[in-house]
DNA sequence: AAGACGAAAGTGGTTGA
DNA sequence: TCAACAACTTTCGTCTT
């Protein structure tokens, strides 16, 4: 864990955990996120000797898919190949340099803007190193099969992030994207399916307990709360209440109820904006979680307590 | 008065003929 | 390509706290 933080700024709680994948820190006694964006500097080897350390030390400039040509260049045609060819096959060879020259300048200047573009609103959303680097992989991609043409580059941009952070497990809402970027939800869900389709990246639907700590934190929810909502989520999806259903809107019932449970009250309102949904869409999920899980006793019962 | 609830109509996307 | 369809939203009236 980095040194950065070390006691959580609600609770003052030291029982912090630190979970890479993600870049998140959460704390463990109350449940905030304290910070979503960290980058590991450590190594992930360790050395005990010098030679070890050198084996496992990968040398050369790092290849990365954030730098436009991925750190390396490729430059077709140099001057010393022409002396072996005349005539005819000489100017095919200079057409031929032409068009290549052409081809990958055109693609060069697009991923230069598009990356910046991309690290832009990575970094506003707090994304984690590794999404950043998976949504440049996934334009670069799009970029090579011509897949940009006739969209916008912002757009194109935004669906990679999008598709990297659910891959990554670390979903944003189409909501947040749209708002990071100011391009259109619609528009982004549909380069979004277009970009992955055509790539053939498959992605599982995303998991309602990824949304959970998020949601929690920015609800200000106890820990318990929490937990209790991850424990209704795994009960719901036994039931097959999850499938087909947006899993923004489960997660946010899941924590409504949660929090009704432990007196922690939220309002579906507030619930709501948080998750991105509408308090019907909440409701809905409320009744069918009540109904399948044999929850209304419990319900019930926090609701005489508060009453005492 | 604010929040919760539910009905009805509208939206955008998927699916299957 | 079109219609049926499911999920979700918007809007609004009513009930509850």
């Amino acid at each position: 864990m980095p040194e950065l933080v070390k006691k959580c700024p609600e609770c003052s709680g030291v029982n912090l955990s630190w979970n890479r994948d993600r870049g998140e820190i959460t704390c463990r006694d109350c449940g905030l996120v304290i910070e979503e964006k960290m980058v590991d500097f450590s190594q992930e080897w360790r050395e005990f000797d010098s030679e070890e350390g050198e084996k496992r030390r990968r040398s050369g400039a790092p290849m990365t898919y954030t730098q436009y040509d991925q750190g390396l260049g490729t430059e077709v045609g140099q001057k010393a190949d022409l002396f072996r060819l005349d005539g005819k096959d000489r100017n095919k060879f200079f057409r031929l340099r032409k068009w290549q020259y052409r081809i990958s300048t055109a693609i060069e200047r697009n991923l230069k803007l598009a990356l910046s573009e991309l690290k832009r609103v990575s970094s506003f959303l707090k994304l984690p190193k590794s999404v950043e680097e998976e949504s440049a992989r996934i334009y670069t991609l799009a970029v090579q099969r011509g897949l940009v043409r006739g969209r916008s580059m912002e757009s194109v941009v935004a669906g990679a992030l999008y598709a990297a952070c659910r891959r990554h497990d670390v979903p944003r809402t189409l909501d947040e994207l749209s708002e990071a970027s100011g391009i259109e939800k619609k528009e982004i869900g549909r380069t979004y399916r277009f970009v992955t389709r055509e790539l053939g990246i498959t992605i599982l639907p995303s998991n309602p307990a990824d949304y959970i700590a998020r949601f929690s934190s920015a609800l200000k929810l106890s820990a318990e709360t929490q937990s209790k909502s991850i424990e209704i989520l795994e009960k719901a999806q036994k039931s097959e209440l999850t499938s087909g259903r947006g899993p923004t809107g489960i997660a946010a019932a899941a924590l409504y109820v949660s929090a009704l449970l432990h007196g922690e009250k939220r309002t579906q309102r507030e619930v709501a904006d948080v998750a991105g949904v509408t308090e019907v869409t909440i409701r809905n999920r409320y009744k069918e979680l009540l109904e399948e899980l044999d929850l209304e006793k419990d319900v019930k019962k926090s609701k005489k307590k508060r009453r005492k």
